[in-house]
RNA sequence: UGGGGAGUCGCCAAGUUGGUUAAGGCACUGGGUUUUGAUCCCAGCAUCCGAAGGUUCGAGUCCUUCCUCCUCAGCCA
């Protein structure tokens, strides 16, 4: 037999191939790097690229990340990792209207929180698109001296009518062919204010009968007198991402610049302009190229802008960091790991192919990473009493139970054992069903670190409601005993001391959605919530969890993963989040 | 109906310049271990690569036609 178990390389996939040829072919070698983004000039007096590759996450400051970011974010950063590369954090912030710090400080700390970090040396790479417009502007400019861009002074509605449709071709503007002097005048009044918002644009001069839409002259600057959260009110007009992006990774050195698919009919213009601006002195070659992979679609989730700030103010969650959601701060706070999440895209891969990753990916993933993580404790989530008749009434013994089982070194704590405990109203059946081993009448089963109990019977209310198991313990079976393993059983279940327990509130989660596709067809999303996704329920813990610290992870044994709840945690009265369930083979 | 993409096992996803028995993961099904019906371990799981033709000694990989899905007409990103 050939056990030869070597560690499973991170999946191979389209982009890594792409890298390693580049590589293989030595395209980089001649970057220099001046230390800091800049252009052709500025990095021909620097040294070496220390970096092999350059890749960067550049999301717009306008919202909170999601899973689907977290995908991004591993790849880019992943890919800068296992290459020699460095990944550059920027923002990409060049419509000042639906941006603010607010959201920079919470894109900057999710980031950070999944591990990543963008400083090397002296070098921060942490970048602002609005840091470049100097340099933005001054490209605008070099396009106009060529005779590639032209202030058009049409309406958006003629802009519109005149772009043509996907199957014919639009229509010259009247203003195109603007002499290169005259343009730069009007391009210098749009900067210096003299225009009102709207009135004119700036458009690159490429196509107007282009089959690809973004040809047909594409708008490049805008006149908008907004507030920027960076640049204050020095600038009233403003790059669009069509002209910025190939900027930005440009100045960047960037090599690889990564984007989901809907950017595609971009890179023709993305290659276009960067090519201008090398064959007129601003950029040098090699530039960088884009590269686009499907984005994550998720069931049971919704993961578009739109939908995740709907479920929010219309208050369908409690908050940006409710954690049902699939924002990143939902999922801290439900107690998803960055090594899940890690673990999670190297599970799903790359590749250019629509999918829908079932949502049990995503928290086998969980599970996984929890498993080894995770200290065991005990918890009765649905509590029920227990009553053992043949033992003494006052007293009390210690028991020791292994804070993880796949790690001896964390040692053991004591759980107290008294005549009456808590367990869990499913782990007792007055009538078992078929293939049931647990606890019903004349039946043994072991207390977990404990006694092997024999089930005598139980108590009921007027309604027939089991309200108290009564049953009789075996002196000489207690666990970690000589005699421990004198009788056999197969039911093994968890207890805590009523006298001992901690009282406390659980937060049960499920699946936001009941439906695989959310707001599938022509169906409201709103109408697929799932009606239970949250269930509070005061659960008797083991004592010890007492003392658990705001963000710590447990297994509650049988159960599943638990977190004690960053932000409604107080020491000394922890309270927990469900993580995510155990696999339960029983259940099915 | 124009352009750009994608279609390999229930869900993802590898498949080098065509070369012999189509990786791997998840799920699933058996079996074993186990004081968590968990974990772990072992085994099984596509004569077939959207469809149909064609080229070839040989095709998921090349050619032709067709089908399905995604995407693009913001002075958003």
């Amino acid at each position: 037999m050939s056990s030869e178990k070597t560690p499973t390389p991170a999946a191979s996939n389209f982009i890594r191939a792409i890298i390693e040829k580049d590589l293989a072919q030595n395209k980089f070698v001649s970057r220099k790097w001046a230390g800091k983004p800049g252009d052709a000039s500025e990095h021909a007096k620097g040294e070496a690229d220390p970096a092999k590759i350059r890749t960067r996450f550049p999301p717009e400051p306008n919202g909170y990340l999601h899973i689907g970011h977290a995908k991004s974010i591993c790849l880019n950063f992943g890919l800068a990792r296992d290459y020699n590369g460095i990944c550059h954090l920027r923002f990409d912030d060049t419509n000042p209207e639906k941006e603010s710090q607010e959201y920079v400080d919470s894109i900057t700390d999710m980031v950070q929180w999944l591990g990543f970090n963008w400083q090397n040396g002296n070098e921060k790479n942490l970048y602002f698109a609005s840091n470049y417009f100097d340099y933005m502007y001054h490209a605008a400019e070099m396009l106009i001296q060529q005779g590639l861009a032209y202030v058009d002074e049409q309406t958006p509605d003629e802009m519109r009518a005149n772009r043509g449709s996907l199957t014919e071709p639009g229509k010259d503007s009247p203003y195109r062919n603007r002499g290169i002097e005259e343009n730069l005048t009007m391009f210098r009044e749009m900067r210096d204010g003299k225009h009102s918002d709207g009135s004119m644009v700036l458009r690159a001069k490429i196509d107007m009968a282009s089959p690809n839409i973004n040809m047909r002259d594409p708008a490049i600057y805008r006149v908008r007198r907004a507030h920027h959260h960076n640049t204050g009110d020095k600038w009233c007009i403003y790059p669009m991402y069509t002209f910025a992006h190939p900027i930005e990774d440009a100045l960047e050195q960037i090599t690889h610049s990564i984007c989901t698919l809907e950017f595609e009919d971009q890179r023709p213009f993305y290659d276009w302009l960067l090519e201008r601006l090398a064959e007129a002195g601003l950029l040098a070659h090699p530039l960088p190229k884009q590269y686009e992979f499907a984005r994550l679609n998720l069931t049971y989730v919704v993961l578009s802008k739109r939908k995740l700030i709907q479920l929010v103010e219309e208050k369908h969650v409690s908050g940006w960091d409710d954690p049902r959601l699939p924002t990143l701060a939902g999922a801290r706070r439900r107690g998803y790991t960055p090594e899940g999440f890690k673990l999670f895209t190297d599970r799903i891969g790359v590749s250019k192919a629509d999918s829908w990753i079932e949502y049990t990916i995503l928290e086998d993933c969980m599970r996984e990473v929890l498993n080894l993580q995770a200290e065991r404790r005990i918890a009765v989530l649905d509590p029920i009493k227990l009553v053992i008749d043949n033992y003494p009434e006052a007293q009390s013994e210690d028991c020791f139970a292994p804070n993880h089982p796949l790690k001896p070194e964390l040692g053991k704590r004591v759980v107290p054992l008294t005549r009456e405990l808590w367990i869990e109203r499913e782990d007792f059946m007055e009538v078992p069903s078929k293939g049931y081993f647990r606890l019903f009448p004349d039946n043994m089963v072991r207390l977990r670190y404990g006694y092997v109990v024999k089930c005598t019977g139980c108590e009921k209310d007027a309604q027939g409601n089991v309200t108290v198991v009564h049953c009789d313990y075996l002196p000489d079976t207690k666990s970690g005993t000589p005699g421990s393993d004198s009788v056999k059983v197969k039911g093994n279940i968890h207890w805590v001391s009523a006298q001992h327990a901690y009282e406390c509130e659980v937060r049960l989660y499920d699946r936001l959605f009941k439906e695989a596709h959310a707001g599938e067809g022509d169906r409201d999303f709103l109408e697929d919530i799932n009606p239970n996704s949250v269930t509070l329920i005061a659960a008797q813990l083991e004592p010890s969890l007492k003392d658990a610290k705001a963000e710590d992870s447990f297994q509650f044994e049988r159960h599943g993963y638990f977190v004690a709840d960053r932000k409604d945690s107080v020491m000394g009265k922890p309270v927990f989040n469900r993580t995510v369930t155990l696999k339960d083979a029983w259940q099915k």
